[in-house]
DNA sequence: TATTGTTATACTCTATAACTATA
DNA sequence: TATAGTTATAGAGTATAACAATA
């Protein structure tokens, strides 16, 4: 195999990345939102208990707390206790929340764009190279759920 | 344009920097490497003075000394005074230090080939998409060199 | 004056463990 | 017993500021 060619496509991979994550910095730093609340809001089903945001992300159930009080002390969410289940605690996204959300997508939406400058054919190209890496069997059954979806940390 | 394209490959993007840094995390692990003194040790010139490495991990030089300190403590690494600039303090890979930032390349050179488990021609198609998305001149002028490489942190 | 490297300090992100209140 | 969420705490990683030695 021509292992030269791959080492190629991880330094690619890697400069790529890094134009993705200051993108998505700078769009979430102009939103005034540290990362980690920024890819909570994100992913934030509303309304959705604490439990599966944690999931989302991918982290301890302990640092959701302190994630969700910096949403809430910026007025994005709310929670709510849950009548049917007295220890759960629903976030419901504020009317202020759900404009900071839809911007931040629409943000990361815009780097999207910049990264993948591609004509349609060439990004469409890109797309099934890239699904074709990521349907391979070794990582299990071909389009297996992982219940996160992107920007969270799957694998 | 077509943005639902764009999202989609920022989605499958995020999917394949999770398995390159799960690889490259597991690689590191494996040979009883922080996340920082591999990125450290994969990139480092010997000798090279410390300033040049905190410039390829385009982080603060503060942030180098603690990096050295670990690198030194595993014996990885000798702090060696410049006789030409007595400010300066040159690093030097020990040989056990050469032995393992071979078997780190090696180990990462490793998950790229399984990341990029595709057909020759499917690599080289990828290869020269990456090349077009990074030498858009809106970036700046094409080949600009950037002084760091793969792994560090650009842009 | 400017630069190399160090120290002290602080902030963020993340994890573990112990706790409470529920179930 | 087990789970949802909180708190306390600790460990990385990174940044700024002040400092000593040297240029």
């Amino acid at each position: 195999m021509d292992d030269r060619l791959a080492d190629e496509l991880m330094e690619l991979a890697f400069r790529l990345a890094g134009r993705i994550r200051t993108g998505i910095d700078r769009t979430a730093t102009g939103l005034d939102l540290p990362p980690a609340q920024a890819q909570a809001l994100m992913h934030l089903r509303s309304p959705a208990p604490m439990r599966e945001l944690a999931d989302i992300m991918a982290c301890d159930a302990s640092n959701v707390t302190g994630i969700v009080d910096g949403l809430e002390r910026r007025g994005l969410v709310q929670r709510r206790p849950d009548p049917r289940d007295r220890r759960v605690k629903n976030l419901v996204l504020t009317e202020e929340g759900e404009a900071k959300r839809d911007a931040l997508r629409a943000g990361i939406s815009e780097v999207a764009a910049e990264v993948f400058h591609l004509p349609a054919a060439d990004r469409r190209a890109l797309r099934d190279l890239f699904r074709k890496m990521l349907d391979d069997p070794a990582d299990g059954p071909v389009g297996a759920p992982t219940g996160a979806s992107a920007l969270s940390r799957p694998e």
